[in-house]
DNA sequence: CGGGATCCTTAGCGATACTG
DNA sequence: CAGTATCGCTAAGGATCCCG
């Protein structure tokens, strides 16, 4: 989200292709992806077209509002398609274009990753959490 | 950052592998990658140990303290360590864990798609804009 | 059904000053 | 040099109600 509302610094972005430079148009094309949602979103579309309900029931913790506006943000990027079927009762899809295809690619190595080796997290994590409580007892 | 003033969550999280779910360890470890800094400090420690100025420097427009408290979290997550040798001045290292480094091949992925087609999300933004203002005007 | 409009709370983060 | 501590703002995002 975001983006949206920030037409100002996203015209202020120099052209350049470093992610490492602050306030480029890379970097801005970075911070569209991170936020966990796009992460989360656009994978979900890998196998099809869906729809708001069934995106919301997919990605759990996801409210409405959020969901709305990270597919707002991320078809204005090109990287989502919404086809508004003009009926009664509504009926709105998304897909994903072929850029976001391309992206979705990146995205699920991902998402695997992190389906992989969150236990190796989760025990560094109490390895250090341990470490710090018996620093602070002294 | 946040993690580690989310220890109340990261015990409630369930520890289930599909980053779908709320709530599951799959999740919390990929919202460690989330947020931007993450996907730039990773890939930024793959040619060698790096300082905290190094950092600084290298990686544009992050402040200290949300480089501090970033390097923290992944640290405690057991992606990043840090070297304390223990001189004056002070000189304090940081480098990829075998863990953080399988991550960061992931990482540069995204970073080095984002530097290759920031110019079409460019274009497609102007073009979603441009639609926008006409539908505004009517 | 797929949102928009509001209100409201909090976390994220910058700025600044201080320290071993 | 590499942080920590504090203040203060802003904007992300939840909850709720409404609408075509």
């Amino acid at each position: 989200m975001s983006t949206s509302l920030r037409s100002e610094a996203a015209r202020a972005a120099t052209p350049v292709g470093n992610v490492f430079d602050a306030n480029c148009s890379a970097r801005h094309a970075l911070e569209l992806i991170s936020g966990k949602w796009a992460m989360l979103i656009l994978p979900a579309l890998r196998e099809g077209p869906m729809r708001n309900a069934g995106l919301l029931r997919k990605i759990g913790g996801i409210s409405q509002k959020v969901l709305t506006e990270t597919l707002r943000d991320l078809e204005r990027n090109g990287l989502v398609i919404r086809e508004d079927r003009r009926t009664m009762p509504l009926h709105v899809e998304y897909r994903l274009s072929a850029l976001g295809r391309s992206l979705s690619d990146a995205l699920v190595v991902l998402d695997r990753w992190a389906e992989q080796h969150f236990p190796a997290l989760d025990a560094a994590r109490e390895r250090y959490d341990a470490l710090i409580r018996r620093a602070r007892v002294e």
